[in-house]
DNA sequence: AGTCGGAGTTCCTTGAGGGAACCCAGATTG
DNA sequence: CAATCTGGGTTCCCTCAAGGAACTCCGACT
């Protein structure tokens, strides 16, 4: 939908949004990541136009982050994660754990995790990937990279 | 855009979509993060149509993400980022993160960002909030929760 | 031969994004 | 005191994407 090219920007946001920022892919992505691998499931998981939903999966699988694999000899797909879409799960994670925090209301979460390492329901923390404290909005100074626009 | 309402989801990840996935939301966000306040600025920094600039910065006040507020006698405002928005930018953080590993190319990422507890360049790191272990796609399982919807 | 089921494609309508021009209120300037 | 400037929007029009329903294609059963 998005008319302007956020591809081109040269900030790592606008170009995972150009990724990502359609409507529906986050939820896609969710569905696959849940075991919805299918065309008829997810398009029924999500009551999202057939048409839209073709127009998803060609993309994400074009961005690389979708691969789709034949799981029959007759014409029958079915989408599965790469690691550059198992990596983007992080980013569903934690925009889990803000919805279920400002957005959630009496019933509670409408899903939990369970950690593999320690067995308990939990949520994702940000730390520095350098010294393992936490890192925050208010932890960090901005500067420009090697990859900043050219004036 | 999206005409399917996505805040009537039993699913964090829509309703986290219904406050920010709109086209620009996201970079609005990050501007204001880094300090443009103003609706010109803003507008300028994005090359964004004044009219959807105007849309979603009411939205997002809606949604309590951003606070408006007056910074001279003149009807002149500023955009600040509320406690609910800050949290948001830890989304953000994970984005720039995805975006410099994966799309950012030969020239590296755009931006920086300085730790201020370690004063290291850096990035996030995802953990787990109860044991402290990395946690990602593959390390957790998915359990419906107490907001799971009614079937 | 007929039917089924998965995975799309086509077509139409509506409504959101882009862009440019316009507006308004308070300050500054001559 | 009129004219101009400036920030922060509105208004209008055009195009293109989302929604939805119907249609197609193709290999497999019966």
């Amino acid at each position: 939908m998005q008319r302007t090219n956020f591809a081109e920007m040269a900030c790592s946001i606008a170009r995972t949004l150009d990724v990502i920022g359609e409507p529906w892919s986050p939820l896609i992505l969710r569905d696959v990541f849940a075991g919805f691998r299918r065309f008829e499931q997810i398009q029924a998981d999500l009551g999202i136009s057939r048409k839209v939903l073709t127009e998803r999966l060609n993309h994400l699988v074009e961005q690389g982050v979708l691969e789709r694999r034949p799981y029959d000899r007759r014409p029958r797909h079915e989408y599965v994660l790469t690691e550059k879409g198992a990596e983007l799960v992080d980013l569903l994670m934690v925009m889990v754990g803000w919805g279920d925090r400002w957005l959630a209301g009496e019933a509670g979460p409408p899903v939990l995790y369970r950690h593999h390492a320690c067995g308990e329901i939990s949520g994702v923390d940000l730390r520095c990937a350098h010294c393992g404290e936490p890192m925050h909005a208010g932890d960090v100074d901005l500067l420009p990279g090697p990859g900043a626009a050219a004036s």
